[in-house]
DNA sequence: TTATGATAGTGCTATAATTAACATATCTAT
DNA sequence: ATAGATATGTTAATTATAGCACTATCATAA
């Protein structure tokens, strides 16, 4: 157990490794070894040790790994032992997609609340989750104690619903518009810039020259 | 110039860098320094500058960046002086997101097909493309020399649809399904989970710990 | 024309991440 | 029991990335 710095790349590979356990148990397999994970997921076996060696020993040698255990162990390392409370910004098509995106659900992730400025978005039901007004935001997300909040609002408005969203208590904000924003430096702020996505692939299609 | 293995982290910034840009050049200013461009966007000056030593020399020492030009290069560089043919598949509620994201189209990403199994959106349109059914994939795809591939279809479905992409001759592949894809070597595969993201945020939440 | 200030480009250093190698532990079969 | 096969955990080596500091170059103004 080394402990203390663990790579951002360590976490994004925790994630997936516990995805792909989830499926393997569903097949009803007991173990798995490093190489079966490694083979799985598209990285090398070494790694898959290395990534686990950060939080502790799982394993068994000359066996493998536990298939259910180690699939807790990453979701408790991933923070996913108990359910978080979401709130959803923007109910664009980026928002309405979001707010029905099973993968959320399934990982524990809870949208307890949804915000837009379009008065006649305000007052539907998207699930069981009736569309408030921004207005309300900081009121409702610290009363829900809500933790997370997803930013799905056109680049301009993004700024100051993050400001709002700091102000409401959130600890972690995963934004969609394709602007930089400024947090203090206790809030996890996290960007999905869909648009650089394709451009890191036009520039690999076209990286003959390089 | 330095050249040929350039950092994947590179071509990102790279992206952003760009669309910084095109911010600050509608404000109608001319020349930036790399320090400034590093303040906009949140990394180091010398980072600016090394990212951009890999493709040439675009400033001028003691001046800086011509706005204007540094934008195109950068475009350049990452394959996006001229259009691409963009497929979509799969129209739920994320791959309907997709079809109106406008930030596809400013970069030069023109959707000119559309695919889904479902028959009730078979035929309708969707901005001006015609939504056709996943069996005439390959034909379309091919025939329009679509060259990147928009996967957006539930998880089990996913690699049937890339499979048939490969089939079709696209060049590169952006995923939002949450599994692990087989492709050939020579085709750009991305991923992208949003479920990925959150954890990233909820581990470094909980992250006191480590 | 020359001195001064500013800033890009670059080589070197330090840090981080990945890969490889190995020593240790477990299971199975004889 | 013991030997062999297997697979983890860990340390070492390699590779990749980022940061720093220096050098070269340009613009400006005296």
């Amino acid at each position: 157990m080394k402990t203390l710095k663990v790579p951002e790349a360590t976490i994004i590979r925790l994630s997936v490794y516990s995805r792909y356990l989830t499926e393997v148990d569903r097949k009803g397999i007991i173990t798995i070894s490093s190489g079966e994970i490694a083979e799985g997921v598209g990285v090398s076996p070494a790694q898959v040790r290395k990534d686990l060696a950060y939080f502790g020993e799982f394993g068994t040698r000359g066996v493998g790994y536990n298939v259910k255990d180690l699939r807790q162990h990453i979701l408790k390392i991933l923070g996913l032992s108990s359910d978080w409370s979401v709130t959803l910004v923007g109910l664009g098509n980026l928002g309405l997609a979001l707010s029905s995106f099973k993968g959320f659900m399934e990982r524990g992730f809870i949208i307890t609340s949804i915000f837009d400025v379009d008065p006649s978005k305000v007052g539907n039901m998207i699930g069981n989750v009736k569309v408030m007004g921004v207005e309300q935001l900081e009121e409702v997300v610290q009363q829900n104690c809500t933790q997370i909040g997803i930013v799905a609002v056109p680049a301009p408005f993004a700024q100051e619903i993050v400001d709002r969203l700091v102000k409401a208590k959130v600890k972690a904000i995963l934004n969609f518009s394709p602007v930089v924003l400024n947090v203090p430096p206790e809030i996890e702020l996290r960007n999905v810039d869909l648009a650089v996505n394709l451009e890191v692939l036009t520039f690999n299609v076209c990286a003959q020259r390089y």
